[in-house]
Order: structure tokens, then C-alpha cells, then sequence
DNA sequence: ATCGGTAATAATTTCGAAATTATTTAACTA
DNA sequence: TAGTTAAATAATTTCGAAATTATTACCGAT
């Protein structure tokens, strides 16, 4: 067998790998998605505003293409609208809407609730005991605080961490993902458009005590009730609801 | 003020428009999404797939950018996985996230069921009624036929037509769109992995018509009953359906 | 002065090639 | 001959510029 010729591999210096990483190198697609998403979320764009690739590229340091894969994946999720030739902009709420994602919430909620208390063991119960004393610990300071402005990003956030890990043993992917977007859905709509981003005080802490207690105790009729009083149905739904 | 100086503006000609729509042009971003996911559900890639760009490239007659863009897309909505620098694949299914499917359809179908029955009007029967007919009609012509297997895909787009039908006057766009990923999801595992894509005999026509009757009449119990003897739900969720 | 049309400008989308990364193949060693 | 290493190849991702489309500004006419 004849030897074959073969020339030695030639790297380019400049090209080479640094050791230590660099911090200002452009965000790859799925970052940007993340950065994206949690702007739109938190009002970083307003609803209806124009989402300008070249701007963006400005303002978020990264290349066109990886914008437009993120704003793609956006749009296909109903975070942007898209039209043909006409970019993206941030999606624009309604009353409507927000009704929508609540009912879908209290829908997926109260099933996946179900599932989660028949299937949920110790490390389960452990996670949401976490997850519920977090979350009262926050809004405790709320509670006491003559401002609620500052606490609530966190509060938002907490609010999530909470009802996700209560549902999280509910062992439906499917399920968990739609439960994503109308919760996502839902807080877009609460932090641009109602006062404390949907925190209503005092009830709140009684709301999530209630769940948190039923969740524990497996107790489906009073967890299922507790998340019902604790979603701002509309009477609409709440009607619907009593069918349930 | 001083004229501005303008040249006249100079057309290529090669790239005018033709009058007459050219057939072989490249399929845009939007066709090709729907090409590629009818094509994942009906089968046309298995289950686990590579989807090579260079290769559908050929097979589509697409441009690169223009695939890639509607990969992205239902990678997002789950129906191709995708890791970094692996490319993508059509998605694998499971006997489980078919039950998560069959479990998502029954929680969606049967709220939404709900609401259409309240909000149907004179319209919504009169489609409700079409679409039953035409449904019933590939089914009589199934029980007839020795051979079903040329009428399974027109079968299956028909009660995908039906339910949907059914299901379209429950006034929430999210939750519409959520059932239409669980039904994709049902029926992409039904055509791989179902000998008659879930196409059951004569129980098909007598639990249609059951639904049928009782959406015509408003009748939400005997509706929720219906479909919950439609769809094969497994033991482990009819127990949960049982607290609905 | 307002309306309609046309050119200039700006923005978006498309595209092909370069750069990066993974996979396969071949040579070498034990 | 099996296992290891590196080159060659193949595939994927990135990127910047070209092409297309929308928007804005200007001129002329009614």
C-alpha cells in the first residue's frame, strides 16, 4: 500500500483558543434567546415595540444571524409577532389575553396538581418545602415594607420557582412546557400592565400557605381549591371552573 | 432650494418578475416549515432521523438559510431536537410521551369542549355538522373497504378536522394552540408506531357520532363522556379523569 | 395647501462562502 | 491484529454583503 503524502496541519495564532475566556465575545443564539425572552418578560421591550435587528445587535453586542434565530424561536413560541418583511416586534397584550393564559393556567395547574400529589415522594416535598419558605421569606419583607417596589423582581421570579415545583412531579413534559408559556404569558401581561406585577399582599401569603399546606399533606380537593382562589379567574371562567 | 440631482432608476431585467408564477422557485422559510413538519408527522423522516441540510437542500429544492430557519422553528415546538453543533433529528417518541400526548388532549379537549359548547353558535354547528360529515363518510367507506390503508391519511386529517371544529368556538387562541401541539404530537407517534394510525373500526364512527350529537345539543356531560371513551387513555390518567 | 406619485433612504431578508466542529479513514505502534 | 493517534473529509454554524422590500422625504399638480 503506497504511503500517502500528507502536508503537517497549519493553525492559525491569531485564531487559537485563549485559556481564559472572554467575557465580551458576541452571545451565541440560545443565550440570546434567554436574554431575549426574560427582556420581554420583565419590560425590557415594551408591548408592540419594534424589535430592530440592527439596534438590537447594537444594544445586546451580538451578530445579526444568532438575533434572528432567537427572535424566529420567540415568534414561534407567541412571544413576537412576525410579519413577512415587516420584522418582529414584542407581542401586544389585552385584557383578553391575560384571561387566557390565567384559564390556561388554572387548567394545567389543578391537572398537573392532581398528578404531582399522587406521584410526588420525600425529595419532592423537600423541594417544595424549599420553594414555599423562599417565597415566604420574600414576601414576609414585603409585607413589612412601606415600599413593595424593589422585591418584585424577586417576588415574580419566587411566585414561579414555587408553583413549578409543586407541579414538577407531575412527571408530563408536554404539560410543564404549555404550563411555561401561559405562566410566561401571564407575568408578561402582569408586569406591564398591573400595578405590583399581580402581588395582592397579605392575601397572597394566606393563598400560597394554603397550597403549600395541601400540597404537603396530599390533600387534592383542598390543593385544587386553594389554586383556585388563588388565580384571578374571571367570573366567566370561574363558572367553567364549578363544572370542573 | 437647488434641484436635487437624481438618476433614473435602472431595472435588471433578468430580474423582473414574471407574470407567470415560476413553479421550481425556492420555497421560502414559512412553506418549508410546513412542508417539513407535515412530512415529520406523515412519516416522510423516521422517528430519530438525521435531517442533513445538504441533503434536504436537494430533496426540497430550498436554500440553506431558508431550512435551517424553519428547523429552528420546530425545533422549538418539539418536534425535532437539535444539539449544539449535532445538527438536527426528527424527534423519537415513547409509549410515554404518547400517554402525555393522549393526556393533554383529553385535559384540553375537554375544557375547551366546555367553553364551545357555551359559546357555539348557529355558525359553529353548521361546521361542526360538515365536518362530522365528512368524517363520517371516509369511515363508511373504511368499514366497507378490505383495505383501509388508503384511506388512513385522509381519515386522519379529517378527524383532526373534526375535533378542531369542535373545539374552535372555545374563543382562547392559546389554548387552541397548545391542543394542536398535543394532537401533532398523538398523531406523529400514531403514524409511526399505530398499525392503523390509531384508526379503530367501527368504534371510530359510534364514538364520533357520540360527540357529535352531544356538541350539536349542548350537551357538556354526555360530550365529556364522549370524549373521554374516545381517546385511549391509559388507567393510570382515567383515574385522575375520574376526579374531573 | 393638500394630495398623489416618485426617488432616496432605511430596514429586512436572503445567500454563498468562510470558519468551526464532528466524523471517518488511514497510518503507526505494541 | 487490535488499539491509538492524527489527517482527511464531511457536516454544521457563522458571517458579511447583496438583494429585496418597506418607509420616508421630496417634487409637482390640482
Amino acid at each position: 500500500m503506497a504511503t500517502r503524502l500528507r502536508s503537517p496541519r497549519v493553525i492559525n495564532p491569531s485564531k487559537q483558543q485563549s485559556v481564559v475566556p472572554i467575557s465580551d465575545a458576541a452571545p451565541d443564539a440560545h443565550t440570546l434567546y434567554e436574554v431575549l425572552r426574560d427582556g420581554l418578560i420583565w419590560g425590557r421591550w415594551k408591548p408592540g415595540e419594534k424589535l430592530k435587528p440592527q439596534h438590537l445587535k447594537d444594544e445586546l453586542g451580538c451578530k445579526s444571524a444568532a438575533l434572528r434565530e432567537a427572535l424566529i424561536r420567540l415568534a414561534g413560541e407567541g412571544f413576537v409577532d412576525s410579519e413577512l418583511n415587516q420584522g418582529f416586534r414584542a407581542v401586544a397584550h389585552s385584557k383578553e389575553t391575560f384571561q387566557e393564559a390565567v384559564h390556561m393556567r388554572w387548567v394545567l395547574e389543578c391537572e398537573a396538581v392532581r398528578m404531582a400529589l399522587k406521584n410526588g415522594g420525600f425529595e419532592w416535598e423537600m423541594a417544595v418545602s424549599a420553594a414555599h419558605k423562599k417565597l415566604v421569606f420574600v414576601e414576609e419583607r414585603m409585607k413589612a415594607a412601606d415600599d413593595v417596589t424593589p422585591f418584585l423582581k424577586h417576588w415574580s421570579r419566587q411566585d414561579w420557582e414555587f408553583h413549578n415545583t409543586v407541579l414538577s412531579a407531575c412527571r408530563s413534559t408536554l404539560l410543564l412546557r404549555s404550563y411555561k408559556t401561559a405562566y410566561d404569558t401571564f407575568r408578561m401581561y402582569a408586569v406591564s400592565s398591573l400595578p405590583t406585577y399581580g402581588f395582592g399582599g397579605d392575601n397572597n401569603i394566606t393563598e400560597h400557605n394554603a397550597i403549600y399546606e395541601a400540597a404537603i399533606q396530599h390533600d387534592e380537593a383542598a390543593c385544587i381549591e386553594a389554586i383556585l382562589c388563588h388565580l384571578p379567574l374571571s367570573d366567566d371562567a370561574t363558572l367553567s371552573a364549578g363544572a370542573g
